[in-house]
DNA sequence: AAGCGAACCTGGCTGC
DNA sequence: TGCAGCCAGGTTCGCT
C-alpha cells in the first residue's frame, strides 16, 4: 500500500497524538508481522517517552526518551488509526471513538494522554522493530538505504550519478531502494509520465559516459518531487487499504495520470495516446507510449 | 553483479 | 450462490 505520501500523511496524522505521550501498556496480539518482534518488544517500550516520530523514505521512526528508536513499516496493507474518548481530546486531532478490536489489529498503543493507537495489517508484510538511536543509520533497515526523494540532494545530476552505467529500465531502478527511496509502484509511473520518460528506457541513458545528467534527469528529478509534494499536500492515494490515522480516504488517487488507467486517454494536452498497462519485474507499469520516450 | 521471478499473506473483484 | 483465478501501494531471497 503506502509509498513515501502515505506514511508521510499517516505520521502527520500520529505526531499530534504521539509525540510527547509516554506509552502506559503495548498489547502484542500475536508473536510477528512480517518478522518476528524484537525480545521484550512491549516491555522495552512500557513507560517510554515518544520523543518525536519522524520518518525515512516509508519508515515510520518514533524517537523514544530510553535512546531507542521504534521502527515501523506499513508493509503492503497496514494502517494506524487512533481512538479515544471525548475526554481525551486533543486539540486539532480527529480520532475513532473506542471500538472493539477488529480483525487484523496486530498492535495496540496505550498512551498516558487517553489516546490508543492501534496498528491493523491484513496481509502482515509490515514490520515493527527497535533500534538503539545510535546504531540506526548502521541498522539492516538503512545501512543500504538511498537518498530522500525530499531531500536536498536530489536533482538531475544526482540521478545521472545514480543511474551511469545501468542498464536497467527506468522503472526498475526507480523502485529500487538502494538508489532514491520512497518511491513505490504509482509514484514512479506517475514520476515518469510526467517527464515524458519511458519506463522501459535504459536508465543509463539518463547520464552521459561521465555521469553527467542528460536533460531527461532533470525532469525526472523536478517531476519525482513533484509528485510526491502534491501526494501529500492530497492525503495520499486510497485505492484498498490507505487511510488517514482519522479514517478519511486521500485524494490523490483522482489526480492519477497513468496508474491504474489502462486504456483511458493520455491526458497530456495535444498527445492522442491511450494508457497501456505491462509488467516489469512482476509488477504492473502504466504508461502512455507516445508521448513518453 | 545486476536483474529477474518467486515467496511471504489476506482480501476483493471478475468471470464462469 | 459458489468457487477458481487473478490482482494488489513492499521487501527479501535465491537463482541466473
Amino acid at each position: 500500500m503506502p509509498e513515501l505520501p502515505e506514511v508521510e500523511t499517516v505520521r502527520l496524522g500520529l505526531a499530534p497524538v504521539m509525540e510527547g505521550a509516554s506509552i502506559d501498556k503495548v498489547e502484542l496480539r500475536r508473536p510477528d508481522l512480517r518478522t518476528a518482534f524484537p525480545p521484550d518488544f512491549a516491555r522495552r517500550l512500557k513507560g517510554r517517552k515518544i520523543v518525536s516520530l519522524g520518518r525515512r523514505a516509508k519508515y515510520l521512526l518514533a524517537d523514544l526518551d530510553s535512546g531507542d528508536v521504534l521502527v515501523m513499516h506499513l508493509g503492503m496493507s497496514g494502517s494506524f488509526r487512533i481512538e479515544a474518548d471525548g475526554k481525551a481530546a486533543i486539540a486539532g486531532t480527529y480520532y475513532h471513538p473506542r471500538s472493539e478490536r477488529r480483525s487484523h489489529d496486530h498492535v495496540v498503543f496505550h498512551l498516558s494522554n487517553g489516546a490508543t493507537v492501534v496498528f491493523n495489517d491484513p496481509r502482515r508484510f509490515g514490520l515493527m522493530d527497535l533500534v538503539p538511536r545510535a546504531d540506526l543509520e548502521a541498522s539492516k533497515h538503512f545501512h543500504a538505504m538511498g537518498i530522500e526523494p525530499l531531500g536536498n540532494v536530489l536533482d538531475g545530476g544526482t540521478l545521472a550519478t545514480l543511474f551511469a552505467g545501468r542498464s536497467a529500465p527506468l522503472k526498475s531502478v526507480l523502485m529500487d531502494q538502494r538508489l532514491v527511496a520512497g518511491l513505490g509502484n504509482i509514484y514512479v509511473c506517475e514520476a515518469l509520465w510526467r517527464s515524458e520518460l519511458s519506463p522501459v528506457r535504459k536508465a543509463g541513458t539518463l547520464a552521459t559516459k561521465a555521469g553527467k545528467p542528460k536533460p531527461g534527469a532533470d525532469r525526472l528529478a523536478v517531476a519525482i518531487r513533484e509528485v510526491l509534494q502534491a501526494a501529500i499536500a492530497a492525503g495520499g492515494s486510497s485505492l484498498r487499504d490507505h487511510r488517514r490515522t482519522d479514517g478519511e480516504l486521500g485524494d490523490f488517487q483522482h489526480e492519477f495520470a497513468v496508474y491504474d488507467r489502462e486504456s483511458e486517454p493520455c491526458l497530456r494536452p495535444g498527445c492522442h495516446g491511450v494508457i497501456r498497462r505491462m509488467v516489469q519485474a512482476g509488477r504492473s507499469t502504466f504508461y502512455c507510449p507516445v508521448c513518453q520516450r
